[in-house]
DNA sequence: TGTATTTTAATGTACCTACATATATTTGCA
DNA sequence: TGCAAATATATGTAGGTACATTAAAATACA
């Protein structure tokens, strides 16, 4: 459906006017089909999305700032987060030794499994994209992404 | 800066995953770069999006089924944002006579004035694109997005 | 060494979303 | 006509974002 009638908005003022609104629009609707992946999980697409960081640094812990500079959505919630994980027993949460400030945060054995379960869906959600693009056109995408975020 | 920098991922599994993260992060940039320009009219980016649809429909009224429809976020939640703008006085707010269960949403003169103000910086802002890509990229961007939505 | 500065994380507020559910009103139709 | 179904909106809950502020600990350096 093409972005003019997803909005039923007949024409924009120009051809950036429409792209604001296209890319917005698109990620909302890739946020939408991940997010009712995650909710036979019971979790959330932030939630995955640092889960996934930590993954990344396991068995090492993480910092909370080390989770802010990786999340896709930078914001000085990721300690609120990493409470929520730690509610639902995905993660494990100590004050750090060696500097007192920090916490250490590690996913453990019942986060890695949530999260190698729900990942294994999300590739074969983002796979399903093929269907719609070839590799090429999704290259081309990425770069045009890329370059329109290149002022500042 | 390249998605691979922004969230400080080495590789991405394939060129579709990094297209879902490339989406959503470029969503949240331009998000935030509009967020910024309405904190000076005491508005948020919803409140803004929904104001549009009223102006667009001024001087009729609007059901919140109407703005639903329109609005780039899909949810139930239109009410709460209209609630948001009544109170801050952009829009009045009154049961439908032909059809009690629906309410009569009509943006006001103060709510005009707000909104022709933020529109014409957020022009501004959009046209600022230009300078990282030419018409024919945002033309062939807005075709990919479209097109990446075509399944389902 | 002692104090000001910087760093790290947590928290309060306002607003937002998704989902489920409730309530009021209208419509369809036996 | 009366009542079930559909429609339109509102509301409760959990969790999320942005921003400003606070608190604690580490660091810099006079």
């Amino acid at each position: 459906m093409k972005i003019e009638e997803a909005i039923q908005q007949k024409k924009f003022k120009s051809e950036f006017e429409k792209l604001v609104v296209n890319i917005i629009y698109t990620s909302r609707w890739l946020e939408y089909e991940e997010g009712k992946l995650f909710r036979k999980y019971d979790i959330t697409l932030p939630q995955y999305n640092l889960l996934r960081i930590l993954r990344g640094q396991y068995p090492e812990a993480a910092s909370v700032n080390l989770l802010i500079e990786r999340m896709i959505d930078k914001s000085s919630n990721a300690s609120r987060i990493v409470e929520t994980l730690r509610k639902k027993g995905l993660v494990d949460r100590k004050v750090c030794k060696a500097d007192r400030r920090k916490v250490d945060v590690i996913i453990n054995k019942k986060g890695l499994q949530v999260l190698d379960e729900a990942t294994i869906e999300m590739s074969a959600l983002h796979e399903n994209h093929k269907k719609a693009l070839s590799t090429k056109e999704a290259e081309q995408l990425n770069e045009l992404l890329d370059k329109l975020r290149t002022i500042e």
